[in-house]
DNA sequence: GTACAGATTGAG
DNA sequence: TCAATCTGTACT
């Protein structure tokens, strides 16, 4: 497993937005991992996209770590209740950003690539069924709920941090397995930019948040 | 000070 | 499909 770099989120923000599926987000909590599979993405590119908090270059004390260089936190918190996690991506002064919409859960980090491709066995006795595991972090809100993530990693660097990073484990996503799809719950952004495809997901997965 | 949106979720 | 939910934000 590589920890991903500085490098890795200052390209492209579409290209990182694909990148980051099949990519492990790492948590250290109380002297323990929590570990999960990136399976669902968005990307968000001000100034020109309408659904973007910094459309026109808009400025606000909630939305500042957009600008920031690639690999920064934006966190923020939606429904007074529910905690969205976006990583800021390309260029300092670029608001550009990636939404993590969805994860698999991880249990076993001795051989992470061995258990990915049969979800129906995924070897932890606390859970009795597929059903209860989707629901871990199915969801923006809910995968910030299984990783303990909170305000407090506000403008956090996923570069730099002891406690949150990214990690690969080499394997190469083919561009077959990515399904390119309409954003959610954007429909105020208007008819063009409510329909680009730049919400990405791992093709087959059963741990994305909606077809 | 205060109105109000809201990148959701879970139940039906 | 639909409404509950409530805090931070962005205005006055």
């Amino acid at each position: 497993m590589k920890k991903l770099s500085r490098r890795f989120y200052t390209r492209d923000t579409l290209t990182i937005a694909k990148n980051f599926l099949g990519k492990f987000i790492v948590r250290k909590w109380r002297g323990k991992k929590i570990i999960g599979k990136i399976v669902e993405t968005e990307a968000y590119i001000g100034p020109g996209d309408k659904a973007s908090h910094a459309f026109r270059n808009k400025r606000t004390s909630r939305n500042k770590a957009e600008y920031l260089i690639g690999g920064h936190i934006y966190i923020y918190l939606v429904y007074g209740m529910y905690w969205q996690f976006n990583i800021s991506t390309s260029a300092k002064g670029k608001p550009e950003c990636v939404l993590i919409r969805a994860l698999e859960p991880i249990f076993n980090n001795r051989n992470p690539k061995s258990q990915i491709p049969n979800p129906n066995k995924i070897p932890n006795p606390n859970f009795q069924n597929l059903k209860e595991i989707k629901n871990l972090a199915n969801g923006p809100g809910k995968l910030c709920r299984y990783l303990k993530l909170n305000k407090s990693f506000y403008g956090e660097d996923m570069a730099g941090s002891k406690r949150i990073w990214l990690e690969s484990n080499g394997e190469k996503i083919k561009k077959s397995d990515i399904v390119a799809a309409p954003r959610i719950g954007i429909d105020y952004a208007g008819k063009y930019w409510s329909k680009i495809p730049w919400r990405f997901y791992l093709k087959g997965s059963p741990f994305i948040s909606r077809i």
